[in-house]
RNA sequence: GGGCCUGUAGCUCAAUGGUUAGAGCAGGGGACUCAUAAUCCCUUGGUUGGGGGUUCGAAUCCCUCCAGGCCUACCA
């Protein structure tokens, strides 16, 4: 078994700028990793860009580029994105890499060698402007491949194929006797339906006659490997896989199998759920060395899926430039159910981050600092007092919402882990209107009384930003700034009763500034 | 045509066959003054898409129809 939790996403493809849904599924991925590593325990973040395949080379070609000059440029705007989101991966894996090309041709090589992979020629119907052959699928209703194909002839090509169907009948047992294979489970449904009408093989090369922008067969120097088979490895290349030593690459039997690929429901099938899992299958891996897949939902606009077609896409870059980072991570953390589709909405993400974050959240620690400066010149005293709301706050309502927000992030359902967060943030705020410490300052004889609940409150608020941490991680240093607290943020610290008598809490700084609706343009 | 999924308040979602289907937001009314015009309380709002069935009991299980989404295909 691995000793290190292992994330991976899907690899982008730089053919095009990233979009909202690359985002999501990045913020995502980094949540997850970072409650490993509040809870202290080892993680491995692997993302990265699929650079080869056919598409690259026609948008190089169009604008007179290289191949790689062109992946280049569009890799730069991921990392750049990936940077403003706070996104902090491990490893990186772009799959032009040479780490990546030598493990690509030994798994290719030593597939060849044990026979699974064999030459057949095939003939059939090409399109000379989209490069592509064309199957039934792509005929009009007429029964005739239409004008967007071109010119269209039939030839006869030879090609390399991995011999997939052979593994039919292990995937679908594999399907059925591991619960958590796919995440969610109506996936899971959807894949097995796909693996039982498996037939075929799958196509794994292309002639450098045709695409030349790929990874050289070892075996068979006239041909490229096909940009799915190449990409999938990724995961294991990048991982430290057949690694050689001396590349930095991490210990391949402490990763791996991973914890999740996270990726996108359009991936699932046959993509990662029939061709990484029969490969990995293929190339030796027994079942409890197969990963699984967590498969999230995508972001529609306005009841439409997303296409440049559609001119519909959002920038991400101009969300972060508008709100901010933490308002676009906590929005596409808390208004999608990991695994359903949503929709996107400017509106929404300001009224979740005004609503929760600044108003509840923000104002919670804001008039608790201020209230303890003013009555209690920001001593905290921890003196037990016997009040059944502060006792109920403390034995009830904090462990409750803590063991909420473990079981919700033990099923990568964050968006019920932060309910639970906002959820104790509101029974505080509900604490506060109902004891009124502005009127216990009036009475020297409920001194008491006021510092416990300034106490319960600098605890709970102490909490709060701990489990807003994966999230939010500037957010809950902000907040530990505030309450004076030097240590990092720590799951184990999301017990009650940790902050001292006499500690000193810091001045309110507005942390979460309301949002406010960009201006009408023109 | 087949398969899978979804349908619960205006919106986003809960509710493991078991009290009178809940929460947040939005809407309406009120209170408070520590606070980021924040907060808190009360409140309006439901034929759980329709119909039928199983059950002592159904949002939940079964059948059927309707609406939507995804996948796939002339062999279910």
């Amino acid at each position: 078994m691995p000793d290190c939790t292992f994330y991976t996403t899907a690899i982008d493809y730089t053919n095009a700028a990233p979009h909202i849904g690359h985002a999501y599924e990045k913020v995502l991925t980094d949540v997850l990793t970072r409650f490993e590593r509040l809870r202290a325990r080892p993680v491995f973040f692997l993302t990265g860009v699929d650079q080869h395949g056919q598409k690259v080379q026609q948008s190089a070609e169009k604008e007179g580029l290289s191949p790689q000059e062109f992946a280049d440029r569009c890799t730069v705007q991921f990392i750049e994105l990936w940077k403003k989101l706070g996104i902090h991966y491990d490893g990186w894996a772009a799959t032009t890499h040479p780490i990546h090309k030598r493990v690509v041709q030994k798994i290719l090589q030593r597939l060849h060698d044990e026979g699974q992979l064999y030459k057949q020629a095939h003939r059939g119907f090409y399109s000379v402007r989209q490069e592509q052959f064309l199957t039934d699928k792509e005929r009009n209703e007429a029964g005739e491949f239409g004008p967007e194909w071109g010119q269209v002839v039939e030839l006869e090509e030879e090609n390399w194929y991995f011999k997939l169907s052979k593994h039919r009948d292990w995937l679908l047992n594999h399907i059925d006797t591991h619960d958590r294979f796919v995440i969610p489970a109506f996936r899971k449904s959807e894949l097995r339906n796909a693996v039982e009408k498996l037939s075929g093989d799958l196509c794994i090369s292309r002639p450098k006659s045709r695409l030349n922008w790929g990874i050289e067969l070892p075996f068979d120097t006239e041909y490229v490997t096909y940009v799915w088979f190449d990409a999938l490895i990724n995961y294991i290349s990048f991982a430290g896989y057949f690694s050689e030593g001396g590349e930095n690459l991490p210990r391949f039997e402490s990763l791996w199998p991973a914890a999740a690929h996270v990726i996108g429901k359009d991936i699932l099938i046959p993509a990662h759920g029939i061709y990484w899992t029969i490969m990995l299958h293929g190339m030796g891996f027994p079942d409890l060395q197969i990963p699984s897949f967590l498969v999230h939902g995508w972001w529609n606009i306005g009841g439409a899926k997303i296409s440049k077609s559609l001119g519909n896409t959002v920038d991400p870059n101009v969300l972060v430039e508008r709100y901010g980072a933490a308002a676009l991570r906590y929005y596409l953390m808390a208004d999608i159910v990991t695994g359903k589709d949503s929709d996107f909405s400017e509106e929404r993400l300001r009224g979740r981050y005004n609503d929760e974050l600044a108003n509840n959240v923000g104002n919670l620690l804001n008039r608790t600092l201020n209230m303890s400066a003013r009555y209690k010149g920001s001593v905290l005293r921890n003196i037990a007092v016997d009040h059944e709301l502060l006792h109920s706050l403390a034995v009830t309502e904090f462990p409750q919402a803590v063991a909420a927000y473990f079981a919700a992030m033990g099923d990568y359902q964050v968006d019920a882990a932060l309910r639970a967060v906002i959820g104790l943030a509101r029974f505080c705020n509900q604490v506060i209107e109902s004891i009124a410490p502005w009127k216990l300052a009036k009475d020297t004889a409920q001194s008491d009384l006021l510092d416990a609940v300034l106490y319960h409150l600098a605890e709970s608020i102490r909490v709060v930003a701990i489990l807003l941490e994966p999230v939010l991680p500037d957010a809950a240093r902000g907040i530990f700034r505030q309450l004076q607290i030097n240590s990092e943020p720590q799951l184990a610290d999301a017990v009650w009763g940790v902050l001292l008598d006499g500690h000193i809490l810091g001045a309110p700084t507005p942390l979460f500034p309301r949002l406010e609706a960009p201006a009408e343009v023109g």
